[in-house]
DNA sequence: TAGTGGTCTAGACCACGGT
DNA sequence: CCGTGGTCTAGACCACTAG
């Protein structure tokens, strides 16, 4: 397995459980050299990803330094709901993945090879405690990942199950940002007055699969959760 | 001079003045090896660069293929509005950089130095043709580049202008989106009716003097030209 | 099979931060 | 001054794509 993907993962899991807290340096990318038997190539590609997640800073001349994520619904871009907030997230199903058609609801351009094939979509709404956040929609090749339909999710993750039980990342997203005036379908579910401005965001996924594309569109009610995103170089 | 930026720079030029066109392959990793006298990490980190800005895909075992670039208002998270869109922008001033106060308007944390500090603000409007898209408004430590109350901006971009007279570049920024309801000013300025649902995003843009923070408040009419923004990883 | 990008090694020198 | 991250060299082996 790739060397860097285990440094990366080790240190994720580290910020997480709370042993390296906001403001701590992490240990360096020499340490990491000998503590891993790694070469700084490959310690620097691990904590490049941290930063591009969001979890570090990088301070020439003093070290990584563990920040604060974005108490909001976290770098949308990357991956999915799940992953980005943190605990106190609630799903629930307004419709099982199942066979579907591609919906004209779909903003990004549909890859040629997908509008010939078997549609799957699913469709969920996001909680943050009792707050409904956002409402989802997902379209995709259902040809791709055989009995998606049957299955359950991994810890209520898409792409975990993508990742655990289909083998396939996600590596990276194209989205357009929109606001609009909430239609009356989804101002009910997000308990709101039709007509409340929302973000409408319009996401298309690409994967390790080359042949599967992941179509979102989402809206969200950004007043108490605004999104956020950064981008580090 | 750093190499991988030269590389970078000369393929992006290359790229805008349409040597290479949508769909054709950027030279080889070896190729550029040879070409430019660096080493594949050097060669990777030039096209990691572009990739990151949107300019191309990697695919393995073919190449790096150039990509279309979103015709909305692109990669808002790196960088400045007239790099992002390309030509039939304009920009009118509604207030030149002088010296003001810092705003309660700005969402982002304020750097605690900064709030000791002389602030100075601009702000503009942001047209595509005749069509009013964003307003934009930013708040920074004056004393951190004097003189540029009386500056001229550099082909009218900001970042432009810190690049080229103060040596300043970007390295990063995080934001917060948020879909709100035009306010009577804000409508007028984007001849809107008042209410209409605007993007309102947050922006804080961190640069290469640690001291230089750049805090912006923009308000977007989406309803034409959407904000796009794409992550790779 | 040849050429491509993806990962990785084992070094080097430099610029920056704090002591 | 030392330790840190930033850049760069000169290789290696692997996985993927296409003819």
């Amino acid at each position: 397995m790739k060397k860097y993907i285990k440094v990366r993962d080790k240190l994720k899991k580290q910020i997480q459980l709370g042993e390296f807290k906001v403001g701590d340096l992490l240990p360096s990318e020499h340490t990491l050299c000998r503590t891993f038997s790694i070469t700084r190539t490959t310690a620097r590609k691990a904590l490049d990803e941290l930063l591009k997640e969001g979890f570090i800073e990088k301070q020439h001349g003093k070290g990584s330094v563990v920040i604060e994520r974005r108490q909001s619904l976290g770098l949308l871009s990357v991956k999915g709901f799940s992953e980005a907030v943190g605990e106190n997230v609630r799903t629930t199903f307004l419709q099982k993945p199942k066979v579907d058609n591609w919906s004209d609801e779909i903003f990004s351009k549909i890859n040629s090879s997908d509008s010939r094939a078997q549609c799957v979509s699913f469709e969920r709404v996001r909680f943050v405690g009792d707050f409904p956040v956002m409402i989802g929609k997902n379209w995709f090749n259902g040809n791709i990942i055989p009995g998606i339909t049957e299955t359950e999710f991994v810890e209520g993750s898409f792409f975990k199950t993508l990742s655990n039980r289909y083998l396939i990342e996600v590596t990276g997203s194209s989205s357009e940002l929109r606001a609009e005036a909430a239609s009356e379908r989804v101002a009910k579910l997000l308990k709101i007055e039709t007509g409340t401005p929302i973000l409408h965001i319009s996401l298309k996924f690409k994967t390790s699969n080359p042949k599967l594309a992941i179509y979102s569109e989402l809206h969200c009610n950004t007043s108490k959760f605004p999104i956020g995103s950064s981008y580090f170089m």
